[in-house]
DNA sequence: GTTGAAATGACTATTTA
DNA sequence: TAAATAGTCATTTCAAC
């Protein structure tokens, strides 16, 4: 399953998670190789899904939600599959991840404003018993890439010109 | 603080979000721009902090990074500070929420295998007591972007060519 | 915001190892 | 098979308006 990745895709990788719209030219400035050589690496690398994507990260306050909290949602084996169909339409909600310990999920929400969360719960009460907690404020929050290159040890590369 | 944005910014902002390397010309020709005044409103929309950053987004199991979990840890008063420094200096925490309900954190964290959630999990003992959901499966799992633009109501868009 | 020109980058085909 | 090169086209950038 695991991408063969070489030091060079990995350097690539590393760059691109960093800055997405880094371009081939500087790619291959900084790796040791021409642009269309990269072009190529990066072309097998989105072929294989070992980049899934490119996005520009946005400030979610500045559009207005900036509430998150997470709600424990302990649920029985009749509600678990309705719940499952009901849950992508709820827009609120980021994560709903299963975890262990009888039937429950873990569900991420965020909401423009604190009024908007009992009727929410409102609406998974039909499905299980939940068990809301209010976020205060994040002192760790790392995009999946960041953790990877922080988890992989690799140094950090100030913003280009 | 909500930065004001108008139509286009926002119709900039959600091709960005869905391909970051959209190139400015394009951006022009489907918000009726030129390139040049496509490229001072990003410009403005980075200074603002409206767009915090481009990423390119990679899947971790390539990387072998497979098991997530969160801690829900608990933490008198005497910990709390002493608990703040020590966090971000644990790779495998993704993030971490300061949440209601009695000086709790709750932390997610990304392991390559279950071996390594004992050895965390010790490491967390000294600051409080850590309780732990695994995560069995994601059924909803949206980037914050993808999350913002469901909510607005944007329709998705096709892969450029 | 627009236009236009110069520099840079991207893409394809071809060559090289 | 993988990379470099060269030619062509597209894009970025910056000036003037």
């Amino acid at each position: 399953m695991a991408h063969d990745l070489d030091p060079i895709d990995h350097n690539i990788v590393r760059m691109l998670a960093e800055d997405a719209r880094t371009s081939y030219a500087e790619l291959g400035r900084k790796v040791g190789l021409s642009p269309s050589a990269v072009a190529e690496r990066i072309h097998q690398l989105e072929s294989a899904k070992v980049i899934l994507g490119y996005r520009a990260l946005l400030d979610e306050k500045a559009f207005g939600y900036s509430v998150m909290a997470f709600i424990r949602l302990t649920c029985d084996n009749t509600h678990y599959r309705p719940f499952l169909k009901f849950l992508p339409t709820i827009d609120a909600v980021q994560e709903c991840h299963h975890i262990t310990g009888g039937e429950a999920f873990l569900i991420k929400v965020r909401l423009s404003s604190i009024d908007q969360l009992e009727p929410l719960i409102e609406r998974l009460l039909p499905y299980g018993m939940p068990t809301t907690s209010m976020v205060l404020s994040t002192p760790v929050y790392r995009q999946q890439e960041a953790w990877l290159l922080r988890h992989a040890g690799f140094p950090s590369r100030t913003r280009k010109k």
